[in-house]
DNA sequence: CAATATTATTCCCGATCGGGAATATTTAAC
DNA sequence: GTTAAATATTCCCGATCGGGAATAATATTG
């Protein structure tokens, strides 16, 4: 999972439910601009943003620990 | 999924794994100052180095987008 | 083609990142 | 208690973030 992948992700998340741009980001709370740069997969963004553009589009993360280190 | 759920997963992973703080540090080319802060749930991480350092733990990230938004 | 919508790029600039190194502070071991 | 290990906090400071707004470039539509 890259940078570039988490935005791709979001570009094509945000296209099928009808949202612009400037409406996600108004509805993440960040700025267009963040947005951009993000959907074209920024490095250095954020992560708290990150995380809230993926929330606002209902987007679930989950990550998993490799095999038998749970304990 | 917050980032401080992000930093105590790391932080246990680590753990079980026994790695010290400046060993992780160095397998994930990141300082250990942000180390420190990222497992305090830091929220202006970036996103790049927060993926480094759950890749040199061999921590899996799944992004799940809404059911019936795939298409 | 013309008109519009959408996305992307650039400007300025205060705020913050994030690094190494040094210094506490906390925890563990003997 | 003492020595050491591990974690956390501070220092300085160049590099970069990220915002709004304006402009440019790229679809879309009639």
């Amino acid at each position: 999972m890259t940078v570039t992948d988490i935005g791709s992700l979001i570009r094509q998340t945000r296209n099928t439910q009808g949202l612009r741009q400037d409406e996600l980001a108004a509805a993440a709370n960040v700025g267009v601009r963040f947005l951009i740069e993000l959907e074209a997969g920024k490095e250095t963004a954020q992560v708290g943003k990150v995380l809230a553009v993926l929330s606002a589009l209902g987007i679930v993360m989950t990550l998993t620990p490799p095999a038998g280190t749970t304990s």
